[in-house]
RNA sequence: GGGCGCGUAGCUCAAUCGGAUAGAGCAUCAGCCUUCUAAGCUGAGGGUUGCAGGUUCGAUUCCUGCCGCGCCUACCA
């Protein structure tokens, strides 16, 4: 709704500059006053056109204001400070249209496929793949919010070295035969009842250590490798084998956050299928890779990097090879990681000719989110016949951390020097920072922690290590303290319904935690921060959705025949409830924002602001005991649209506020 | 060396295209439960926005140079 009236509002003034004034502004800027009382909307243009029009900011203003006459939606525009124009919209009226319509969004259609997760299925999920698969889920709730049909792609590098760690830890640390590894999958009490990521994760760690103590060890990792890549063998059913189950484990992990998938494409078919030949041939084909022939990448076909300017030597023939270029075949003829990414990326395009063989993997069983239930598929040399169609999107967004962001730029460069500039710019690398421990955390732990990283801020995870949180531990330490609060505050109620209501406190709590930063800020992890229930959290937030709820619950009311019904805005003019209602409006302006800045904060931060004012409106307004029938109906209806408006927030990043708190 | 990012209150973080008095939470201190749930509310203290210049009516935001920190930069994947 506040999206409509800006529009409405900075289309006018254009208009008007362009007819009295001759000067056209294609982008003017609006700001929210200070505070409520001065208005809802402040231009700043007098200030950028005082010196074309040789005149004072204020006096602009004041022409302005006193000659453009009434704009619809507008009660009057004032001249503020030394130049600024405010817009105060007519309360009732925006109230009543808030009332419909609320934060609602504009749609869109387009179809975008989102990549989020891809987490290498060769041990337990951590807390920096909760950082991405929360931001992606998020962005894709957005997106959607926002009409945009999405596919939600996680991609599974099952051939890849870390795989082939663990399969040397099982071939040559733990002498196990595929039998042996069948067992461990299958029989809980053969890995001590640890679910087989975090047996994994263990194992995954020891063989760090064990390649340190010999180069023969070392050697086996190439060889295992080499093995899983060419099929056919032990090490590589064990690696199909041990991916398949740690990649199901991920799902039943993100499960539990309400986080799903539609499509798993896997590394093993991008090689089985060839995808890279496909690739390689268009790439050979428009000169974007060359075969180097001289110094150190002699032998390798290259691709020069984004940025660097390979025609800059147009006279100067002795300008030697570039060093700086990018290896995509290697001398022993080899792809690189870049290399397949490329061909990965033209079939999302549609760009490759060939498709994936599609097969059915994981179900989510029918549910308030999938009536039908809904089936994850994953990619297959051979597919079942009848699937649905995945790739050929108009945008892509991969939900990949800022250490990617060099092969990320390698793929896009691809693309544009292949000619496809649409597409490389319709292409984002939704880069985020990575979750790190603080020293403290990482001692807490049990963790040994050097002398010079106790000294830092934060230490960077490692799986290779061992060294890092894993999302189900710390979200079982969420349930279990949300569960002691649950338990003492409602003992009255029964086991599994505390249970659920503690699941749903701390899937808040976590998921909110993970999207109250910003991008680009380095989280450094701390239980204490992570596990607070209190301030700027998921339960607040739900909180307030709950106290919303309540005082309907009392009235024996629906919040929706309360908003249905005949509602007196004259106390729309009282500021601080207006502000409820005005913050309230801006969801849909919000989510706008955040998709085109691709920054879920934005909607946390939001919903954290429209709670607190919800919390503060509760304290000064009681409802309940309001003797003035219409100013009752008005408060109700003052709770029932920030309620309603915050239930939005919360689920666009995948929280729900529970019945009772 | 080059690329990307960061530096804001004691701590953790915000601040829309450059906009009005730089805001939250935590922590500290002082208050508020006979009320629609205190996972809450009110108030107080706490800032030379790393440093030095520049652009601008206006700079936390843009530019330049320093200082400090992180990540990336392999024919590993």
């Amino acid at each position: 709704m506040y999206r409509e009236l800006q529009s409405r509002l900075t289309a006018r003034m254009r208009e008007y500059l362009k007819q009295q004034y001759e000067v056209d502004l294609p982008n003017i800027g609006v700001d929210q006053p200070p505070q409520v009382q001065m208005g809802e909307y402040a231009l700043t243009f007098s200030f950028e056109l005082a010196k074309k029009l040789r005149k004072a900011p204020r006096k602009i203003a004041e022409e302005i204001v006193a000659g453009i006459g009434p704009i619809e939606g507008f009660e009057k525009l004032e001249v503020a400070g030394a130049g600024y124009i405010n817009a105060r919209v007519d309360r009732a009226v925006m109230a009543r249209d808030i009332l419909k319509s609320g934060g609602s969004v504009a749609a869109s259609g387009e179809k975008i496929l989102v990549e989020h997760t891809s987490i290498n299925p060769n041990k337990a999920a951590h807390i920096g793949h909760l950082r991405n698969a929360i931001l992606g889920d998020t962005f894709v709730r957005m997106l959607r919010t926002a009409g945009c049909h999405v596919d939600i792609q996680n991609y599974i590098d099952n051939t890849g070295v870390q795989v082939a760690d663990v399969v040397v830890g099982f071939l040559y640390l733990e002498k196990k035969s595929k039998s042996n590894v069948e067992k461990l999958i299958a029989d809980p009490a053969a890995r001590g009842n640890r679910p087989i990521d975090f047996y994994c994760w263990d194992l995954y760690a020891q063989v760090s250590g064990w390649y340190e103590q010999s180069p023969e060890n070392k050697a086996k990792r190439l060889k295992t490798l080499h093995d899983i890549e060419q099929g056919d063998n032990e090490a590589a059913e064990i690696g199909e084998l041990i991916s398949t189950a740690v990649l199901r484990r991920h799902l039943e992990t993100m499960q539990r956050l309400s986080i799903y998938y539609d499509f798993l494409p896997r590394e093993s078919e991008i090689l089985s299928l060839h995808f890279w030949d496909l690739a390689f041939e268009q790439l050979k084909k428009k000169g974007v890779l060359y075969l180097e022939t001289e110094g150190k990448n002699k032998g390798c076909w290259v691709m020069k990097r984004a940025g660097t300017k390979a025609t800059e030597v147009v006279a100067g023939e002795d300008a030697g090879p570039d060093e700086d270029a990018k290896v995509i075949v290697r001398s022993n003829g080899t792809v690189t990681y870049v290399g397949k990414d490329i061909a990965y990326h033209l079939w999302k395009f549609g760009l490759l000719g060939r498709d994936f063989g599609y097969r059915k993997f994981f179900r989510y069983s029918e549910s308030a989110v999938f009536p039908q239930g809904h089936d994850v598929w994953i990619s297959a040399k051979t597919g079942e016949s009848e699937h649905p169609h995945f790739g050929g999107v108009q945008a892509i967004y991969n939900v990949i951390d800022s250490r990617q962001s060099d092969p990320q730029n390698n793929v896009i460069e691809a693309l544009r020097l292949l000619g496809y500039t649409k597409q490389a710019e319709h292409y984002t690398h939704f880069s985020y920072e990575m979750v790190a421990l603080t020293p403290r955390c990482a001692v807490e732990l049990g963790y040994e922690v050097s002398e010079e990283d106790q000294q830092r801020a934060y230490i960077e995870v490692s799986g290779r290590k061992g060294f890092g949180v894993k999302a189900d531990d710390l979200l079982d330490a969420l349930i279990a303290s949300a569960q002691r609060e649950v338990d003492s505050r409602h003992p009255e109620l029964a086991e599994d319904e505390r249970r659920g209501i503690a699941e749903q406190i701390a899937i808040g709590a976590l998921r909110y935690f993970m999207l109250k930063f910003t991008k680009n800020s380095v989280i450094a992890f701390d239980f204490k921060e992570a596990l607070s229930f209190e301030g700027e959290t998921g339960p607040y937030c739900q909180y307030a959705v709950v106290r919303g709820s309540n005082i309907f619950r009392k009235a024996g009311l629906e919040p929706e025949e309360v908003l249905a019904g005949d509602i007196d805005f004259s106390a729309t003019a009282q500021d601080d409830i207006w502000e409820l209602w005005l913050t309230a409006s801006k969801l849909g302006n919000t989510v706008d924002q955040a998709i085109a800045t691709t920054e879920p904060a934005y909607v946390a931060k939001y919903a954290f602001q429209l709670a607190q004012m919800f919390n503060n409106f509760y304290h000064r307004h009681h409802i309940l005991t309001e003797q003035d029938e219409r100013r009752k109906r008005f408060l109700l209806a003052s709770a029932g649209i920030a309620r309603r408006e915050l239930v939005r927030a919360l689920s666009v990043m995948g929280i729900t506020a529970p019945s009772v708190m």
